[in-house]
DNA sequence: ACAACATTGTTTACGTGTGAACAAACTGGC
DNA sequence: GCCAGTTTGTTCACACGTAAACAATGTTGT
């Protein structure tokens, strides 16, 4: 008998949040992966992306604090994205530190051209979850976070 | 004025699932880890050490698939915590490929002392959300996952 | 009994993300 | 104007987690 089929007792673990989130969230990133692995599009390059679309100028360490990225993996993201051609970076002379990212042409074209699967993908709601549920649940999460929902 | 004034627009990310569950289970081990810490506690050591106080025996791979921990990382990390003294593993002699996970004393000592905190930690409904919304949250969260509610 | 295949855990190499230290640039008080 | 302190992005070293290959053991079909 190969493994797997024991039931477990999940005890305490089933009614903790942060391990319900977790394995919630690899279940999301795992789906993702899966609709986008063939556009090479991992989920933080495209939050940048997507972004940078809603924000064109934004400074770097101000991206960074939204997406909560790490200033020091945002600079390893975005030069990997200008030298792949979709990411642009100017100094303002205001500000001789910072750094302001814009999408290239390129850049744009690509969200353009990804965007309808990622609504596609957000969309089409998780089997177990009917529209409503799905919607309630962000809106939850949303009033976890104090988002505005 | 230093960065993180601005209010930036999220756009498609503000109703994207996998974008929320991301911060949320941010924001949710930021909070575990600032209760642990003083404990040298891990979120993912803790949930082995309260598996194995509801499931002993178990064995080491079925313990990684329920928890959604891949093998090669679990090898490490019970490794770890038999070095700590918390676990103790045995081989079967019905299969010797496989190793059964148990409970030290000293384990079963720490989980019990660590596990008043974690009643804590969870049951203070998170600032932004009453008691019955992270009630519901957790519910809409276990059927995202199938799990039984 | 035996050969082909599957499984279990481990090891190794690697990719991703983080913390600390740093240089350059900016700010504020005097 | 000038000096101490802060901010911004980068670099480096490291921790965490994963994928692939592997050895040992079990299983299945004939």
């Amino acid at each position: 008998m190969p493994e797997g089929d024991e039931a477990l007792a999940f005890g305490p673990l089933a009614d903790s949040l942060g391990f319900l989130l977790r394995l919630s969230q690899l279940r999301s990133f795992a789906q993702f992966y899966s609709d986008f692995e063939s556009a090479g599009m991992r989920p933080g390059e495209w939050s940048v992306l997507l972004m940078l679309a809603e924000n064109p100028g934004v400074r770097q360490g101000v991206l960074a604090k939204a997406l909560r990225i790490k200033r020091a993996h945002m600079t390893k993201m975005v030069h990997g994205m200008e030298a792949e051609g979709l990411v642009r970076r100017t100094v303002p002379q205001g500000d001789k530190r910072s750094v302001e990212l814009w999408l290239t042409e390129e850049g744009t074209t690509r969200v353009d051209a990804l965007r309808p699967s990622f609504v596609i993908h957000e969309g089409t709601s998780p089997v177990p979850l009917s529209d409503a549920e799905a919607e309630q649940l962000k809106t939850l999460l949303r009033r976890y976070l104090k988002m505005e929902s």
